[in-house]
DNA sequence: GTATCGATTAGC
DNA sequence: CTAATCGATACA
């Protein structure tokens, strides 16, 4: 959880020379392993987690929808599992090659919403599961060593999305009222297969 | 082998 | 609100 917070505000780079990416964390998750019900990792190690399970300050890349990315870092030492999901980044540098990753049919995303979402954050940075294992400590994807820089603003815990199970616990980090993290969700709603059980059923 | 769902997103 | 789209998972 710490480490979650303590990512806001500092910068991830993605590639060097002219495939060089760059943003500010501002919108982070925490998942742990067993205990967290949300948790890829909640019922011990897979082929698809084991990352999970490994050393520190290593990138967890998942494949998900049948379509999405989404970068995770490995924040617990090898044998126990946790890991901070990054959801959005402020863009800093290489937008032009953001824009591109992110261009599709119909209106282009604006500048700040370029790594908005875990899994356009993905497709910005370029990321796939090869990714996945990377050292975040060197390498072609790092967490720098600048100062975090939070311009003043307040961290705000909420509760984790798009969740069906573990969705009370705030281990969504963001950085108050900033541009580039998610707009504040209010009533967050019942994903389907759930809807006609009704609101009690759903486990929180 | 089949069925179901998902740490999501864009579009109506 | 739903479609898109496929790997992981549960189960027969």
């Amino acid at each position: 959880m710490s480490v979650a917070r303590s990512l806001l505000g500092r910068v991830l780079v993605c590639g060097t020379g002219a495939s060089r990416v760059a943003g500010r964390v501002v919108e982070v998750e925490a998942y742990r392993g067993t205990g967290d019900p949300a948790s890829h990792a909640h019922l011990g190690p897979t082929p698809r987690t084991a990352v999970m399970f490994g050393p520190p300050g290593h990138a967890y890349v998942y494949f998900t929808y049948g379509m999405h990315y989404c970068l995770n870092l490995v924040t617990e030492p090898q044998g126990s599992a946790a890991a901070v999901l990054l959801r959005a980044l402020e863009p800093l540098d290489g937008l032009p090659l953001m824009r591109r990753r992110r261009a599709r049919r119909g209106v282009p995303p604006a500048d700040m919403a370029l790594a908005r979402g875990p899994g356009n954050l993905a497709r910005a940075l370029g990321l796939g599961l090869r990714d996945s294992g990377r050292d975040v400590t060197r390498g072609r994807l790092w967490v720098s060593n600048l100062p975090a820089e939070r311009a003043g603003r307040r961290v705000l815990a909420m509760p984790r999305i798009g969740l069906r199970r573990g969705a009370l616990r705030r281990w969504r980090f963001l950085l108050e009222g900033h541009p580039a993290a998610s707009p504040p969700r209010r009533t967050p709603s019942i994903p389907k297969p759930l809807r006609r059980l009704g609101r009690r059923a759903v486990r929180r």
